[in-house]
DNA sequence: AATGAATGAGCGTTCATTCAT
DNA sequence: GATGAATGAACGCTCATTCAT
C-alpha cells in the first residue's frame, strides 16, 4: 500500500528530516504558483538545501508533489482520526463530525487546494495511491453516519451522502471566493447541517 | 464585459473558424495533459494549423486557454438558459432544472474538468472574467428555485442551496472514478433530487 | 554604378512613389528602434500599404535598408552640391562650406545616425555603393579645401583634412549628448572653423 | 558605479574565467555578423561551453554586449592611464600622448567598432554607464593637453580639442577603408599630430 | 552526505517571406 | 496592382537532471 520514494541516502532518520523540509518549503511555493510553475532550484532553497541535494532525496520533481499531496492527506487524516468518536453512536455524533471536517477543511484550504488542484500531475500509480486516501476518508464518514442514523439506510444512499458531505466541505475552500463572503465559517457550518439533517429525516441536533 | 483576445487577423469571420478550430483541438490536448504540459506546437497541428498561424490568432499561450474557458462556459450557459424555463414556476420546474443541469455536466464532463483544473492559470483579469459567468451560472440555479419554491427562503439558505446544486453536478463529473462505479446518471440525479427535495421539505417530484 | 533595386512593378512613376512613402515611414522606424528591431510589417504600415504590397516593391527587408541609406546620401549630397560654391576661390569658400556642411549634419542628425548605424547590416555591394557616395562627398569637401588655399597643399594633407572636417561634422550629431550641452551650433562651428584655419595656417576668416 | 551583470553561480573566479571566455568568444562573432545577427548559441560555442551555460552566467543576451562594451572600455581606460604621464607637464607630454592613444585605437580598433556600432542596443542604464566611461576617457586627454599648454586654454576649447582628438583616434579604425589605404600608422599619427599643434599655436614637437 | 556547475532538449514566440485571391 | 492569411525556420531563454568534486 505504501508507495515509496527511492533515494541513495542510506540515514532514514535524515531522510525524514529532509523530507519534512522539502514539504514545508514546497507546499508554500505550489500554494503560490502552483506545481508547474515552481522549480527544483526553488523547492531546493526554500527547503534550505541546494538543489544536487534535494535530488539526493528523490528522483523526479514529480516525487515532491507526491511527497507533498501524501503529506497533507496524512495530515487530514490525522486530523480527522482524532476527531470522529467512532465509538459514540448518536446523531450528536454525525453533527459533530461534519461540524470537526469542516473545520479542517477551513484551517487546511490552502493545502487542499493545492493537492486537488496538482494530483492530475501525478503519475497513474501515485494518483491513484493519493486517490485510495481520499476513498479512506469517505469512507470514515460513511461510518459516522450510518452509526449515527436511527435507521437503515442504503449502501447507495450511504455513499451518496458521504460524498455530499465531503464537497461541502472542499467547497468552504474551493469556492470561497463566492462562500466565505456570503458566510461565516458558523453559519456555513450549521445550515449545511440543517440541511443535511433534515435529507435525512432528522431532527436538527442543538448544535 | 466583453474581454477579446487581440488577432492580426482582420477577417472576422476567419477568425471565428479558426478559433474554433482551435478550442476544439485544445479541449481534447488539455484533457489529455493540462495546461502546462501540451505545447503551442501541438495545439497548432491539433488545430490543423502551423505554428505561425496560430499566433496570428492568438497573442500568447494562455489566450488559448482563455478562449477554451469562454468557449466551455458560453456552451454551459447557453444550454442552460434553453432548458431552465423561467415562466413554469412549479417544483416540478426545479427537478427538470436539476435534471437537464446533471445531464449537460454529464455530457460536457471532460470540458468542464478541464476548464476547472485550469483557471487558475489564467491571468487576474481573465480569470475574473470566467469566474463571473460562473456566477451567473449559480445564479440561474437561484432564480429556479426561488421560482419554484411554495414557501420564502431566506437569501442565503437559497444561496447554499444553489451552490450545494452545482458542486453536486460537478462532482458527477469530477469524482467521477467514485461516482460513476456506484451510480448511473439516472440513480444519482433521482437519488440526489430527492435528497434535494427533503432538504427543502417538498415532496418528491412525480421524477 | 546605379544599384537598382529589383520590383515586379511596371509603372516607374508608382514605384518612385510608394518608394518615397517607404522611405519616409522607415527612417522614423529605424531612428527609433534600428534596423534590427523594426519588423517589415511596421514598415508596410508605416507607408500606408500593406506587407504584401511592399513585397511587391522590394525583395528584401534589407533593400528598404539600402533605399533609406540611398535616400539620405542622395539629400546630403543634394544639398552639399548647392551649397559649395565650386567657382569661388577664396578662404571665405572654405569657411563657408564648412560652415553649409556642419548645418547641414546638424539638420539632418538623425538620418546620418541611422545610415552610420546600419549600413554595416548592408550586404557587400550596397555597402561598397553607399560608401562610394561617402566618399564623393569627402571628395567634395577636398575640391574646397583645395581651391581656397592659397598655398599648393600635399595630397595626403588635403585628404586628411578633408577627412578630418567631415567627422567633425558627423560628431555633432553623433556625440550630441557631449558636445550638444556645451556649445551652440554657431559655437561649435565657429571654435571648429577656428581650429581649422589656424592648423591650415590661415588668418581666421571674418566669419 | 559598478554595473554588475546578474549570475547563478557562486565561484567568483569561475565567473571571471568564464565571462572572459565569453567576451573574447563574443567579439570575434560581432565583428564579423554584429550583435543582433549573432544568436546566443553562436555566442556560446564560441565561448567554449553550452548555451544552458551561457545563461549561468547572465540573465539576457544583452548582458554579453554590456559585457564585451565594459571590457573594452576597461582594457583601453587601462592602457590610457598607462601611457599617459601625468606628471610629465610639456608639449612632449601631449604628443606622446596622442601617439599612445593613436596606437592604443590601432590595436583595438575591432573591439572598438564593435562597441560603438553596438552600444546603441544597450538598455538606458547600461548604455549611460557605458557612455560614462566614455566621458572619462576624454577627460583623462582634457588634462593632459591642459597640462602641456604653456598658456590657460578656456574650458570650451580644451573640451573641444580633446574630443576632436578623440575622434580622429576613433577615425583611424572606422574610416579605415579610407584612411589606412592612404596612410601608414606613423603617417596617419605624425600628421595628425602636425595640425594639432598648428590649430594650438604650438611648434611641432621634435617626435 | 552535500554541493553547485554543467548540460541540452525543448519551450513560447517572432517575423521575413510567399502566394492565392 | 493590392491584399493579408499562411508559413516554419530560427530565435532567446528555461529548467529538470546529472555528476565530478
Amino acid at each position: 500500500m505504501v508507495k515509496n520514494v527511492p533515494t541513495s541516502i542510506k540515514d532514514q532518520f535524515l531522510i525524514e528530516k529532509r523530507r519534512n523540509q522539502m514539504v514545508k518549503g514546497a507546499v508554500t511555493l505550489f500554494k503560490d504558483k502552483g506545481f508547474h510553475r515552481t522549480t527544483t532550484r526553488e523547492i531546493a532553497e526554500a527547503s534550505g538545501f541546494s538543489i544536487g541535494t534535494l535530488y539526493e532525496y528523490i528522483r523526479k520533481k514529480e516525487d515532491v508533489l507526491f511527497l507533498v499531496c501524501d503529506f497533507i492527506y496524512e495530515r487530514v487524516k490525522e486530523r480527522m482520526e482524532q476527531v470522529i468518536d467512532m465509538e459514540n453512536k448518536s446523531v450528536d455524533c454525525l453533527s459533530n463530525a461534519v461540524r470537526s471536517y469542516f473545520k479542517l477543511m477551513d484551517e487546511m484550504q490552502d493545502e487542499v487546494l493545492v493537492m486537488y488542484q496538482e494530483v492530475k500531475a501525478l503519475s497513474r500509480d501515485a494518483k491513484e495511491y493519493v486517490l485510495q486516501k481520499e476513498r479512506d476518508m469517505v469512507h470514515m464518514l460513511e461510518i459516522v453516519i450510518e452509526n449515527s442514523l436511527p435507521y437503515t439506510i442504503s449502501e447507495q444512499d450511504l455513499k451518496l451522502v458521504a460524498n455530499n458531505i465531503f464537497v461541502h466541505g472542499q467547497m468552504w475552500g474551493f469556492r470561497r471566493w463566492l462562500m466565505q463572503k456570503e458566510f461565516t465559517m458558523i453559519e456555513y457550518t450549521d445550515k449545511q447541517i440543517d440541511l443535511l439533517f433534515k435529507s435525512l429525516n432528522l431532527s436538527s441536533p442543538t448544535s
